[in-house]
DNA sequence: AATCGTCCCAACCGCGATACC
DNA sequence: CGGTATCGCGGTTGGGACGAT
């Protein structure tokens, strides 16, 4: 593991590529492929690792690069990508054919960020500078307030000293967080992420009104949950961690008053698959051994299932069936397998997706090699959250089909979304994910 | 004209993940 | 199965271009 063996070497040329060296690696490539990088700069005669070589084709010497300024269209969606992924240069560049993820990276530290700046937006968080300042002010004020969930970020590199860019967006913390960005791990191939628990607080009418990558679904969902999260690819999961503790988690969710539900697509025997459009990924909450995941009235919590813990507002049963008076609203199953499952679907095609991963199964227990496969794509894409805008009537056991779960095809749909859920009083949240393509 | 600071971008670095032996 | 090689990614740096003083 580690640095490249030939990087090790001392006769490599480093530094800008002369044009007679871009000559010997573009005819090489052109004729033969580059194959195995680290022998391409010997077959090819050129005095650079494989690394170098590589690092030069892909930004400069490709074919299918596009030279010049980037377009309005471009520069647009490069912002909305990037509201979205956060610095995941690779998938924002995905999306921009002929555009590498350097040269977005670039572009972004160099011009953006400084657009964004004039237009009052906070390029970090992509809300209103004004907002972002009142949030520090909140800081500022509140010594409970700690730089929450960060991923490390070159907004403001050598040259634009930072001053605390992504830390001083977030909102007041409830308890000590415990939290630094070096205790954030971001698994890029993976695209998982594991968040520790964090203090922030959110308003979940906040929260929804948004898509979500995985990374913002982990970060935002999973913390406020006190959780952190994990993609497992093995059985194709997204899954939630508990890392603070069940008091935390209980006082996070009291003090917010509109909590909403989480349901269980599980929740009735009788309900049918939910036809989901816009959904690829398959997130679920993995329960540890030792605590239960609570929704009681609202009010999602962890249960630890040791005698010192203040919060016993339900009970579980052999199975894993968390209930609270039998109220199906009020109830979430789990599995053997310790993951709470939330629907999925795929694209805008609802009845291929469900034949490709059933909506019903709990995460694991009926995973497909088939579907692994499929998952690995899916776990690239943002995430969307919605509500079910389940009959909160209790005879109700059956989700309403997800063609009348708002939002998942994008962001427009997001107030309408809230709107109605507020109108019901009585969200019930289902998550999803929207696929990449769509946005 | 010389110096300095800033901007921009190509390239490098270090690391995690994965493939391979 | 463990060690090594390789790949791919995001963060960082080096240095040229350019404008201000």
């Amino acid at each position: 593991m580690g640095r490249h063996s030939c990087c090790y070497k001392q006769k490599l040329r480093k530094g800008l590529w002369s044009p007679e060296e871009d000559e010997k690696l573009l005819n090489y490539i052109t004729k033969y492929g580059h194959g195995c990088w680290s022998s391409v700069p010997k077959q090819a005669g050129l005095q650079r690792c494989g690394k170098s070589c590589r690092l030069r084709w892909i930004n400069y010497l490709r074919p299918d690069l596009k030279r010049g300024a980037f377009s309005q269209q471009e520069e647009n969606l490069i912002i909305e990508l990037h509201a979205v992924l956060g610095n995941r240069w690779s998938q924002i560049a995905a999306q921009l054919p002929g555009r590498t993820d350097n040269e977005i990276k670039n572009f972004w530290n160099s011009s953006l960020k400084k657009k964004l700046r004039q237009r009052g937006i906070d390029p970090t968080t992509h809300k209103p500078l004004s907002e972002v300042a009142d949030e520090d002010d909140h800081k500022d004020k509140d010594k409970l307030m700690i730089p929450s969930i960060t991923q490390h970020n070159n907004d403001d590199h050598h040259h634009q000293k930072s001053s605390g860019t992504a830390a001083s967006c977030k909102k007041p913390t409830l308890f000590e967080p415990a939290l630094n960005t070096t205790n954030l791990k971001v698994h890029h191939q993976q695209n998982s992420l594991e968040v520790p628990a964090s203090s922030e607080m959110r308003p979940y009418s906040e929260m929804f009104m948004k898509d979500f990558t995985f990374q913002q679904l982990s970060m935002d969902y999973g913390t406020s949950l006190g959780l952190s999260a994990s993609l497992h690819q093995s059985s194709n999961s997204l899954c939630f961690h508990p890392r603070s503790s069940s008091e935390n988690i209980m006082s996070q969710f009291s003090s917010d008053m509109s909590t909403p539900n989480i349901i269980s697509p599980n929740m009735s025997s009788s309900s049918t698959a939910v036809p989901v459009t816009s959904a690829r990924v398959k997130p679920s909450i993995s329960l540890p051994s030792e605590a239960a995941f609570m929704v009681n009235n609202g009010v999602p919590s962890w249960e630890a299932s040791s005698s010192n813990n203040n919060c016993s507002n339900g009970s579980t049963n052999g199975n894993g069936l968390l209930s609270n008076n039998g109220s199906i609203n009020n109830t979430a199953l789990f599995e053997s397998n310790n993951c709470f499952s939330w629907g999925l679907g795929e694209g805008t095609n609802a009845s291929k997706f469900e034949k490709q991963v059933p909506f019903h199964h709990p995460i694991g227990s009926n995973t497909t090699e088939e579907n692994s496969s499929k998952w690995s794509e899916y776990l690239q894409l943002p995430i969307l959250f919605g509500s079910l805008t389940q009959n909160n009537n209790e005879a109700s056991h059956h989700h309403q089909p997800i063609s009348q779960f708002q939002s998942m095809d994008g962001l427009n749909n997001i107030p309408s979304w809230q709107q109605k859920h507020h109108q019901q009083g009585n969200p019930d949240i289902y998550a999803a994910a929207v696929l990449g393509q769509t946005l």
